[in-house]
DNA sequence: GGGTACCTGCGT
DNA sequence: ACGCAGGTACCC
């Protein structure tokens, strides 16, 4: 489920459950939790007060009294599941923060994928992140100056988290045809306009995804509540614009989507 | 950079 | 049975 706006709007949905809340302890019910935080950050992050839930590209901080952070990462499939202490987990619940007013906060993700680390204080929280989306500082030529060197196709540039946190898969392929940038165009030869329009889609992809919280349908029938994605999922149907068919290439084992006509 | 691994579930 | 899935970190 996880990018960018699905991300914010899981912050949005914990942080009153948390923000103020001491932790009681912690739950750890798959193999993977209990790797990325081990016995002694579990304890340690017990008994502390969450100041704060911050989002920081796709990856949630908790800013504890102490000064340490919790940092979740949701990868392919995490979400928050709140429930109340004692009750038998969410399926594929894989780790639970309690709290002390008896509500815990359940990391769900069938995939075991999603992360949940301690960073003791002084670290840096999250590292090798380029700017916010919304970074009222960056713009078109600020971001094109983060790729001009590379040879690697714009989408690869895209979904890089040190060029611009939060962009994956699906509004790299949305910003793209927003744009009318082909994925496969070697970022150097992205020049001063495109990159400025690029930008611009970006931003534009996500704000719509944060319209409807991140909540995203890819096939056919479309339930009016979810967000309608332009190319993404859409292989084989009509480009929205231009109505030539939506191609899906394999970059990798990652699907690309991107309209062949209107994408140059 | 590109390949691979980390996991599990789902649709075909 | 097989291919696919919205991410990232690791290896050359």
């Amino acid at each position: 489920m996880p990018e960018l706006p699905e991300v914010e709007h899981a912050v949005r949905r914990l942080r009153p459950h948390v923000e103020g809340r001491v932790i009681v302890h912690v739950q750890r019910w798959h193999a993977a939790t209990r790797r990325a935080l081990p016995p002694a950050a579990a304890r340690a992050v017990a008994g502390r007060r969450v100041e704060a839930v911050e989002r920081r590209g796709k990856y949630q901080c908790l800013r504890l009294d102490d000064g340490a952070t919790i940092v979740a990462h949701f990868r392919l499939d995490g979400d928050w599941h709140v429930d109340r202490d004692g009750e038998s987990p969410a399926p594929h619940a894989r780790a639970a923060l309690c709290l002390d007013d008896g509500a815990r906060a359940c990391l769900v993700d069938p995939r075991a994928f999603a992360t949940l680390e301690r960073r003791p204080p002084g670290t840096p929280a999250v590292r090798g992140l380029g700017p916010e989306p919304w970074d009222p500082v960056l713009d078109g030529g600020g971001f094109r100056a983060r790729f001009v060197r590379r040879r690697a196709p714009i989408k690869a540039v895209l979904l890089d988290q040190g060029v611009l946190a939060g962009v994956g898969n699906i509004y790299a392929a949305e910003a793209l045809w927003r744009a009318g940038i082909r994925p496969s165009t070697p970022a150097h030869r992205v020049g001063e306009a495109r990159a400025a329009r690029l930008l611009a889609a970006v931003r534009a992809a996500l704000e719509d995804g944060l319209a409807h919280h991140g909540r995203v349908f890819a096939t056919a029938d479309t339930p009016a509540t979810e967000q309608p994605l332009a190319v993404y999922g859409r292989a084989g149907r009509p480009c929205e614009r231009c109505g030539a068919p939506v191609r899906r290439t394999a970059d990798g084992h990652r699907g690309t989507y991107w309209c062949p006509r209107c994408q140059r």
